[in-house]
DNA sequence: TATTGTTATACTCTATAACTATA
DNA sequence: TATAGTTATAGAGTATAACAATA
């Protein structure tokens, strides 16, 4: 019960963050990994994933693609050899402060759906699903 | 954010579910389906696929897997010969329940990560999504 | 021995579109 | 014309396992 409440809020909100990026060939993924990287250049790819929830595996592909199109850049790192410093090029962070922009439609739409009080309640009782 | 620690809880859930499962070849979906279906025998599958939020074309393979393990049958509709009515088999409803048993580890699990309130605060605040 | 990035495989799921048979 | 079930396809995501380089 539980459960299925939280898949549909999961696909509603997935679906409605498309449509608002509709066009601009960015995931509701690939948006988290551009943000998560904004906030804090140099990290490891497996410090991402670990903070995304996403396989180590699955991650390469994702970057690989955002590396393609010029938006973030991997550069070993000079302490630990094995790791790549993920950082934001200069388009990859002029993209990203286009999409949040645009993303302030879909918050709208979540609170609107929600009812006004609800969002804050909602991330209180989830903590625990955030770390 | 919302939609960041939403799809956490998901991962989560859907995690601790398939673990509560192992071995029984029983997918979180499919258990939902199992579910619907033997709480309104006769339901036709495009109800089903609305219900849960799942892709028509999506839910005929499903079926097309539990049918052939003897879970669930469909049947013509005599009032409305496009549709199939599904019901569960006498094996499907036995499985069911025994699923259903399984998943109180899972519903203790949830409560005990969540706190001891928050699941029907939980099920209050996201009953929007739910229709 | 353990971790990082990588490659690979199999399966599930989502998003679409089109087809047929019925209504 | 609309709906129910079906088939098909492309891409995304999940779950695993293995490997080379490095720690």
């Amino acid at each position: 019960m539980v459960g299925y409440v939280v898949r549909r809020a999961k696909v509603w909100i997935f679906q409605d963050v498309r449509r608002t990026l509709k066009g601009l060939d960015v995931t509701p993924a690939q948006f988290s990994v551009m943000k998560i990287v904004g906030a804090n250049p140099g990290l490891a790819q497996a410090r991402v994933a670990e903070a995304l929830f996403i396989e180590r595996a699955r991650l390469v592909q994702m970057l690989d693609r955002l590396e393609a199109r010029g938006l973030i850049g991997r550069t070993r790192s000079a302490r630990d050899r094995r790791s790549h410093a993920l950082h934001l090029t200069e388009e990859g962070a002029r993209l990203l402060a286009h999409l949040e922009q645009l993303l302030e439609v879909h918050e709208r739409n979540l609170v609107t759906r929600l009812g006004p009080k609800s969002k804050s309640e909602l991330l209180r009782i989830l903590a625990p699903f955030a770390r």
